[in-house]
DNA sequence: ACCTAAATTGGAATTGTTCTTGATAGGGAT
DNA sequence: ATCCCTATCAAGAACAATTCCAATTTAGGT
């Protein structure tokens, strides 16, 4: 563990909204100037190999990372981008509602729903409201 | 409907295996040897955008393009590459198994599941046990 | 047949990520 | 404390996938 990876840790700990890898490069810079994007994409990578945080791939967008490591989806904001956790129900697995055929050994999954979050809603509606008026 | 978007949509049902752009257009140039990239990427996005393709992302490989307007997810082969759909239980839903909190207007949604598909199961544990012999 | 809007081409540009090379640093043995 | 070994880091080049752009061609309506 060295101190670059201990403080892109700390800032995906910090502010937990699944930022990009040039989000994190931005970030990290105020505890430490000289560190390079090449790096911080390391330090992701090697946490993410070590379980200490979950790549999350929004179609042809670039990665972002998650350091929730609890099974959980995410849900994408079509208006304003933005990422939130999708936890799982108690109890539930995806094969409750998948049907796999053989013996398909899987190793892990990755769901994405995409969508309007309530607050784009809103405004999107406030919008249209205006609209009519004039 | 051009003759390119014809020539795209005939390829992408002819051979179900979720091509790559680039494995459409090597396929597509057997039928109009003067088509570009550029105008596969074109036709696949206007068949995606008319529902008659899907566009799957395999996290941040290339984009794959599969025909099935069924509702499915998409099962990755980590040894071999292959994708595969995976069929929605009937009368389920993905809400059967993630919680989601308030009013999110979900429109689409993407699943991958990973791991090792049958065929590449029995070729390691053939691997495997030969290994064991020597 | 003509006209116009849309589609196609080929190449350049862009984006996000990975690779390469040389410098640096941390930790164990001496 | 010093030496050495390996892993990490920095900077920039390279790369892969996709998109953009400008110029040409085409489809379909009148």
């Amino acid at each position: 563990m060295t101190d670059q990876r201990r403080a892109v840790y700390d800032v995906l700990m910090g502010k937990r909204d699944h930022p990009t890898a040039v989000e994190v490069f931005t970030r990290v810079r105020d505890k430490i100037p000289s560190i390079s994007l090449a790096t911080v994409y390391n330090c992701l990578e090697t946490l993410a190999d070590c379980g200490l945080a979950k790549t999350v791939t929004d179609e042809r967008g670039p990665a972002r990372y998650c350091p929730n490591l609890q099974e959980h989806a995410h849900f994408f904001c079509e208006e304003c981008g933005k990422v939130a956790d999708i936890p799982l129900r108690s109890r539930r697995r995806p094969e409750d509602v998948w049907e796999f055929p053989q013996s398909l050994t899987i190793s892990r999954h990755e769901v994405s729903f995409r969508g309007v979050c309530p607050k784009c809603a809103v405004s999107a509606s406030t919008k249209a409201k205006a609209a009519k008026r004039n």
